[in-house]
DNA sequence: GTAGATGCAAACGCTTTGCCGCTTA
DNA sequence: TAAGCGGCAAAGCGTTTGCATCTAC
């Protein structure tokens, strides 16, 4: 099968992601990466992120109304904050969802898994 | 300013969406309104989709990784449970996130709301 | 030297828009 | 009868793919 070589392209992708306080969408990395890499072209963004995402490098974020994001993988459960002044998105620590897996909900839903997202303005933003 | 007029297609439309027990989907309340109105086209769902949404009739419910759905506005705060066996989505009562508006996360985010989406199996799929 | 990676442009799939005949009021 | 509305097809837009070239190994 295929080997996967390291490239600067590559490089400059996992680095930018890395390197987020958050879950970057592929505008973002080709815009980030795109500062080392003049000319950088967004199918490579696109090929690589998959390629990354399958190894299990890193983890598509999803969340509601927005197009894909992806963190490092390994970050554990947490969820995330959107700014909705400056539309940036930021990592949460902790879980306020007091439902396991395993439960069932009123209905007979029987969870595996949850999503959640905080909407609000972020530090930066509430100062001004 | 234009004036709405009610026509079959827009009838066909709200009915499938109000009928649901869900938010539904463009290409569902396509589906779904097309057996009463035989060749009813794509972009009328659209439009009326969005004009309904503006007139405040019915509520964008946006689902991580997936496309809008919209549901019948008035129906309070509330979450949604998806399906990944039937891909189903389903309302749910009730909110378990003991996160106030006007609170702040620690990093000094400050939340004016949030979104919570179950994953599992529903329970007609849970039977099988 | 060779298979894999990149960049460009074409192809795609879904949503929106333009156009014009149809329908509601 | 007139203006909004619906259907069709073209235009947009973000993502994916094909292809020739380049490069890591």
């Amino acid at each position: 099968m295929a080997v996967k070589r390291k490239t600067r392209q590559r490089d400059a992708i996992f680095g930018a992601i890395r390197g987020a306080d958050g879950p970057l969408s592929v505008a973002e990395i080709h815009e980030l990466a795109g500062r080392a890499i003049p000319g950088l072209g967004i199918a490579t963004v696109y090929r690589n992120v998959r390629s990354l995402r399958d190894e299990g490098a890193i983890t598509a974020v999803e969340l509601p109304g927005e197009d894909p994001r992806y963190e490092p993988s390994g970050r554990g459960h947490h969820h995330h904050f959107r700014c909705t002044d400056c539309e940036r998105t930021f990592d949460l620590e902790g879980c306020p969802v007091g439902v396991e897996r395993g439960a069932t909900l009123p209905g007979g839903y029987r969870v595996d898994g949850h999503s959640l997202t905080f909407y609000g303005s972020c530090e930066d933003c509430n100062r001004v």
